[in-house]
DNA sequence: CTGAAAGCGCTAACAC
DNA sequence: GTGTTAGCGCTTTCAG
């Protein structure tokens, strides 16, 4: 037996179609006695709006796409729970889109499913900035760790953040820290890289760059000799997976952390609090940040037609100290 | 300007509608000249389908849903990865859900997605037999992590692994151990202490049970106490974060691993190679678990009928021995 | 407050 | 090979 429709509904209640929907869909607009009596013939039969009819009227179909540049990058579990439990509220549909790092990867798949979502979430999208605006034209867009002119976004304060890095490294006696920097087109990298360097002028610290690295523990082995290469005394990986492969890396070539060099990562996952030494870390509220991030995007989804406020969110974040970081010896 | 239909694209290329459908949907019932004329002149009004008109109509929507019972289980990562690809490879939108632990949670959002999704895999479902019989019934489904008569299942050789692990703990003269059970209607749950208890019984060691536990580190506190309690020698825990979760207790409480006791893990999680000692666990493929349940899953919701075949498949696991075990000293 | 009827974008008979 | 014509399930004027 196929689903039961508005018209079955309709039929045993013995009213019209019409009556049907708008008990569904404006509970209000209808007397009381007959929404009641609608609804439990729906009940019995079992009948339940079928949101494709409705998004093929409406247009809308509460349901938004999360897209992440890496889906194995255990930085997004939060995100991706925070951004799930807000759309649920909603009651919205959370779709997950992995870009696996690739621009083209995101760029298709988020094409592909424009027609089918009501907005997008984008973390640490790779797309150039063109392409994000011409998306945000076909519909409404949330950025997150990214931020862009006139597109909402939802990031964690790094500026401030990096400069307690350094002076964190600065206060152990440091002069000379190197960034490893994530992916090209990460606007984390670029952001990281500029603060990192205006901190380590202000505070006295030579900077030096190396890279651009695949944030994953796999590619720790050539940023850490990239980073030894430097000669710089303390290390600030891109994010943690890349970290904890540099300071495995570092282990096997003998080099103590944090006797030797200290080491620092971003976004405070799991596996920062396991390794040996714990790793010094930049974290934050990751949970929020996907919160924000479908909250925003809802807002813009809304009935209000989306004002041309653009809200761009930066939450806190906090230094959290491990054993990676510390005084040469 | 609203997104072009058919009927633009026909006006435009001065076609009758029907066959700029067939020009898409099955592009060798009609003219190879006038389905390029066509596609050219679609492209150039940028056209893309409504994929939820065609649902509407159809009844497929390209989609299915994966349900997991935590998301931020870092053990899903990969289970996810590889679903992702698979549905992506057959351009099938993959929908994630997070059920939290609560099997109300994970029905309510079953069912509202039924109407929207081809097709349900269910991760470590903690849902009643009934329910699942039930949902498949509305929907084709694969189970992963969890085996049901009837109904097709991808799980890792937790039998076969159980027994590996029992193996290698009875080698270091262990007599005594300790399950740390993980949620009461997790079928992992009793497969595993089922399938350790005979692997002792043939062994002739004692297998005790604790517990339910819910498999995050933070529970493991309570489970290291109770553990300690039995006086075993050694521990599986029903997961890797709870395993570590126990350690750390232990550590705190001046336990040594492996000299007092010896710990092991299900899953292999990355983070299990990174604590203090690294930890002994049986892992396996997990991406291809995703990837094979997806694959069923499109098998069944393509064209031919679900037969009645109903793949149960079992993946091989491997007992990843790292520092965790050993023998008492 | 409720019913009748048109149509959202597309597909699937059925003709030609 | 292509056009015509009904709908898929629902919402939404417009009457009543």
């Amino acid at each position: 037996m196929p689903r039961p429709t508005i018209y079955d509904v309709a039929a045993a209640a013995g009213v019209a179609t019409s009556t049907v929907s708008r008990a569904f869909s404006s509970p209000n607009r209808v007397n009381a006695r007959t929404r009641e009596h609608i609804f439990s013939i729906a009940a019995d039969l079992g009948y339940r709006p079928n949101p494709h009819a409705r998004a093929l009227l409406s247009g809308r179909h509460h349901t938004v796409a999360m897209v992440v540049s890496d889906i194995t990058n255990p930085h997004y579990f939060e995100l991706i729970r925070g951004a799930e439990l807000r759309a649920r509220a909603s009651e919205y549909t959370l779709v997950l889109v992995n870009a696996e790092e690739s621009p083209r990867v995101e760029y298709d798949q988020i094409q592909r499913l424009v027609p089918s979502v009501d907005g997008f979430v984008l973390g640490a999208s790779r797309l150039p900035d063109e392409n994000l605006v011409q998306i945000a034209g076909q519909r409404p867009v949330v950025l997150m760790s990214r931020e862009l002119s006139r597109l909402p976004s939802v990031v964690l304060e790094h500026t401030q953040g990096c400069h307690q890095i350094v002076e964190h490294l600065a206060s152990f006696g440091h002069q000379h820290l190197v960034y490893l920097a994530g992916p090209r087109n990460s606007w984390m990298a670029t952001t990281r890289w500029s603060a990192l360097k205006s901190a380590g002028e202000e505070l006295g610290l030579r900077v030096d760059r190396i890279g651009p690295f695949t944030p994953k523990a796999s590619h720790g082995a050539a940023a850490a000799d990239g980073a030894i290469r430097t000669g710089a005394t303390a290390i600030v990986a891109h994010n943690d997976l890349l970290a904890i492969g540099v300071m495995r890396r570092l282990a096997q070539r003998s080099v103590r952390v944090p006797q030797d060099v200290s080491v620092v990562g971003f976004d405070n996952i799991f596996a920062a609090d396991l390794c040996t030494p714990g790793l010094t870390t930049l974290g934050g509220a990751h949970a929020d940040v996907g919160r924000v991030a479908v909250d925003i995007l809802l807002q813009a989804t809304g009935p209000l037609q989306p004002s041309g406020a653009s809200p761009q969110v930066a939450l806190p974040t906090e230094l959290v100290v491990r054993e990676s970081t510390g005084a040469r010896a």
